[in-house]
DNA sequence: TTCCCATACCTTGATTATCTACACAACCAT
DNA sequence: ATGGTTGTGTAGATAATCAAGGTATGGGAA
């Protein structure tokens, strides 16, 4: 029924390689900062997001360091690899193109 | 992997919507006409479209009748309900703010 | 007449993403 | 000691979509 949806199926992907592009961080700080930029419209839950994180750690995208975060713990830093670099310019050319697709039909041009 | 994904996980609902509140369709020219509106970039599987022309019919948002088609054989048209086009609406506004969240994340405003 | 293709409806099974709801641990402040 | 924040993770359920099939009618070509 109504899942008030926290996110758009299929962007997280996108959202996260997008994030750490910019610069490497760990996964809380990954869905804090989404969801910040975003003006908290977008919401990571938990579990959407460390089985995304091994996901795309799994598929070669990005990579893992632990190292200490800004309140002195221990945590694991993500970063892009280069396939990630590629993968993040095409999910980005992929949403383009759909998001625009939708776009044409709902603002009926 | 890679999914080339004919669609936005979670809009077709919108996209039908929108389409038979132009004007009533039967359920084939509905994928037809979001294909060819979309310039050929969202392909509407039949796997996907009836369960969710069958799911919008159970919610109450649209209602089909028989009819004949332009071809001259029998079909099923469906029209918006009210109800249908109060969901439409609501559909269009998370629509429009989720893609606009994503669009911050991803052009790093 | 036979055969193929387009139209038009449908279902079944698998895949996959995400969500809800947990559990664990260290740290800090009260 | 108690609770809140940070930080990691998993298990189970839900739900949307896809791939692949099936049924039927009608038209045109061979």
């Amino acid at each position: 029924m109504g899942k008030p949806s926290d996110l758009l199926q299929g962007t997280l992907d996108l959202l996260i390689l997008k994030t750490i592009g910019l610069e490497p961080m760990h996964g809380w700080a990954i869905a804090k900062r989404i969801q910040q930029i975003s003006n908290e419209v977008l919401q990571v839950q938990q579990g959407s997001l460390y089985p995304a994180l091994h996901r795309l750690e799994q598929q070669g995208w990005i990579k893992a360091k632990w190292a200490e975060s800004d309140t002195g713990r221990q945590a694991k830093f993500y970063s892009l690899t280069a396939a990630g670099r590629a993968q993040l310019t095409k999910e980005q050319e992929s949403w383009s193109r759909l998001s625009a697709a939708v776009n044409l039909v709902v603002e009926g041009a």
